[in-house]
DNA sequence: GTCTATACCCGGATAGAC
DNA sequence: GTCTATCCGGGTATAGAC
């Protein structure tokens, strides 16, 4: 454990420098990985510190230097994570300009917020977020606060445009973004969040999603004569 | 703390029996009582034996004694009290035959589930369920078995019936009941999991779920000339 | 800023008397 | 079956040298 202190070289003995100066930027991250890792697998009370600082190499006082206490580790660490994987999703109107008809957006988009949203790593973090919302009550806001920014502001405003051109009809646009979400990802999401073992099947998904947006269009599609899709 | 152990008698000398022989089930069930409140106040790993000791008012070794574990004391807690509250819940069918068209009775059956799983203590016991599913996936198992035996497979029953009848046109039972469920209920179930402070409003709760039952009706009921309701 | 070593406390579980 | 008293490991956090 001491040895690794020193400046690392490869086989050449060149000195290996992942940036410049800051030791301390990258002993930072080290801890955060780490912490991360211990918290997804144990949860906020029985994560241990001492598994923490094993693990990222550094001795348990830095991580306290850096941090001040497990609680606001536990705070930084989770709340760095959600947006960064959020950011992953393309705006709802960027698929939408590019498909050729409304129906193949919606179940474009909606299948790459699920493709984010069931994936394992994000799935153990909501259940992490969850269990420990009464701890922690901001993290519960920052989950709504980016999943709105991220996904159902953007779906909102276009719901809105459509209605305005007249190729939907949403009375409700925010209510609505709601329905769409919980009829298409919401339903795989809910049996995974119980069920965390199981994979997730793809032909299913494509189904679900599918039936999820029909369901959608049957009643915000243009009414006059319009009986769902074909 | 040793003078509550002898037999208590009121103020006229009348001993307090509250069930004649078994005083082992008296204690046994305020064990139960005492640690359901500290599991759902500090989750699992928080919570401490020692303050399910004195709250309960036995000993340990008599916890121990009768649960074995901490790990066997929280899946008896827990899983005791799943299916007594969803015992609350009527049956969709007896809806159906009480309302005088299918769309109230939608309305009755989806609101009345959602007045059982938005209580505080069924969202609180849901978080802790859900936070400890790694830990614990028996919990995740029988939260599904209870929901789909008390709910969701009657609900698909009761469509499978409708759509023999021809008053409905619902090709996958089981996926539209799930639709139903997440377009109704599911809303603000999500919102309250990640909001817990929040009270439940009773107005947009009717207002969602009135809106949930008809995106159903319009893709699901009789299509010729039916373009939602009026 | 970072380490080693330690203070201090509370966790779950059990032994043995009655 | 129930109590009291205790074991023993691991928890978070910090003091003090470098």
């Amino acid at each position: 454990m001491g040895a690794e202190r020193q400046d690392a070289t490869d086989e050449y003995g060149m000195p290996i420098i992942p940036a410049p100066g800051d030791a301390a930027a990258r002993k930072r991250q080290a801890i955060i990985d780490a912490a991360l890792a211990e918290f997804l697998a144990e949860g906020y009370s029985a994560a241990s510190m001492d598994v923490i600082t094993n693990r990222s190499g550094v001795s348990k006082a830095t991580i306290y230097k850096h941090f001040g206490s497990k609680e606001r580790l536990f705070l930084a660490v989770v709340s760095g994570v959600l947006p960064k994987t959020y950011a992953d999703l393309t705006p709802p109107a960027r698929a939408l300009a590019d498909a050729p008809d409304l129906r193949t957006a919606l179940v474009r988009h909606t299948t790459e917020l699920a493709r984010i949203l069931l994936r394992p790593e994000i799935m153990l973090l909501r259940r992490l977020v969850i269990g420990e919302i009464d701890r922690f009550p901001q993290l519960g806001q920052l989950w709504y606060l980016v999943t709105y920014d991220m996904n159902n502001g953007p779906l909102v405003e276009m719901l809105t445009d459509l209605t305005a051109k007249g190729e939907l009809h949403v009375p409700d646009p925010k209510l609505a973004v709601q329905q769409l979400v919980a009829c298409t990802v919401g339903i795989p999401q809910l049996v995974h969040t119980f069920a965390p073992a199981t994979p997730v099947d793809d032909a299913e998904l494509a189904r679900t999603i599918g039936a999820g947006v029909d369901l959608f269009l049957a009643r915000y599609g243009r009414p006059p004569g319009w009986h769902g899709p074909a």
